[in-house]
DNA sequence: CTCCTGACGTCCC
DNA sequence: CGGGACGCCAGGA
């Protein structure tokens, strides 16, 4: 795959994704095995509603949403919520809501 | 080609 | 436990 292709890859994995859980922008880049953290973050900074990317479900290792709109945060937590996803104090518990990869 | 910035992560204090 | 600084790579000016 091409420079251009990590995009193609990381929104990739984010599709695989399972409702109901969330991986962290780290995990990605690590199943990518190729690009950083702010690689997934600056893609999805850079993709559209068209995608249909699932970016609610991206979080930061904290557990956390790292958006910097509160409006945004909370439309994340309120998708994630509807998809079974329970917030402890804003944050979540990755042990159980974390997306673990089945090959 | 160089400089700045960015939805992060980890280390240090 | 909270906050600040550096490192990561890519893209835009």
């Amino acid at each position: 795959m091409t420079k251009e292709g990590i995009y193609s890859e990381i929104y990739s994995i984010i599709r695989n994704i399972p409702a109901g859980k969330v991986a962290s922008y780290g995990m990605i880049a690590s199943i990518h095995g190729g690009c950083t953290a702010r690689m997934v973050g600056y893609a999805l900074s850079k993709s559209s509603s068209d995608m249909k990317l699932p970016w609610h479900r991206v979080i930061n290792s904290q557990g956390k949403i790292s958006l910097g709109d509160e409006e945004s945060k909370i439309l994340q937590r309120n998708m994630l919520e509807a998809e079974g996803v329970v917030f402890h104090n804003d944050k979540i518990d990755l042990k159980i809501f974390g997306w673990k990869i089945l090959a």
